[in-house]
DNA sequence: TTATTAATCTACTAAATCTATAGGCTTTAA
DNA sequence: TTAAAGCCTATAGATTTAGTAGATTAATAA
């Protein structure tokens, strides 16, 4: 399952995204017009900004503003700050690879060789989409 | 992420497919040959069986076994009902759809886009995949 | 018949994760 | 100086995960 966090975090970004200006939003802009809870939509957004999506501005007409482009924002790099890695396991994650306890060899593992081939298309998927792709419907 | 049960449960299923004959495995011999926990096991090939991809026999001499030949158990069936729906949301589940309550309109949706595209892409690779394909290792 | 083997079923639990909520603190603009 | 808005920490209820325990039922072999 996708967790609400991602959800809303992707909504969130693809509201700021079809901004004209590059103005920021308030948390409870955003919140309302989504239908999201304010305070979780809060934290959603804080951890964008640590990573680097986001910018923020204190005080009277602050809030937050994307810092890149909406086509220059990949869904992977997304996907990976929201839920986490994009293999569903890590002895097939590229970037966070980690070998299983109880497998002893991964060459012939069943699990292994379905999850890579899983990890291929979805990757393929979110690479192949930016913010500004998902917000063109 | 991968659920254990989802992991187990294909491994499992793996091991039945590999056996030259269709006499009976006992849980005990899966779980020590796959270093599986011998009850988690054990509920793992309960729902196997009660979703009809395992037959069974009790008694000495008993154990699990498969009701198709590898090459005819597709992985769609397999991971749903091990793991569940094939979408990571319900709105763009095709067997589960279920409407976001948060969400006005699917049609303008960032997360139904991306999702329904991950959805097909998983689709495409577990309907391509037979118990037969993983074993040949 | 009796003992043994092995699946079946029910109930429980510890830990982790998810989905928030509460409340005080800091910064900024008017 | 006051209101608006983000920042940060802590906490809590609900759900899911990954098991564990133990009694029961069925089949087989001696």
């Amino acid at each position: 399952m996708l967790s609400k966090k991602t959800k809303y975090g992707i909504k969130a970004l693809t509201y700021l995204a079809r901004q004209e200006n590059k103005a920021p939003v308030s948390i409870a802009t955003i919140s309302k017009s989504e239908n999201i809870s304010l305070k979780f939509l809060e934290s959603i957004l804080l951890t964008l900004r640590k990573n680097g999506l986001l910018g923020s501005k204190k005080g009277k007409g602050g809030g937050y503003y994307l810092l890149k482009e909406p086509n220059e924002i990949q869904m992977t790099v997304v996907m990976r700050i929201l839920e986490g890695p994009i293999s569903m396991i890590p002895c097939v994650s590229l970037n966070f690879y980690e070998k299983c306890d109880d497998c002893p060899d991964e060459n012939i593992c069943a699990v292994h060789k379905l999850m890579a081939q899983l990890r291929d298309s979805s990757l393929k998927i979110f690479r192949n989409s930016s913010l500004a792709d998902l917000c063109n419907c």
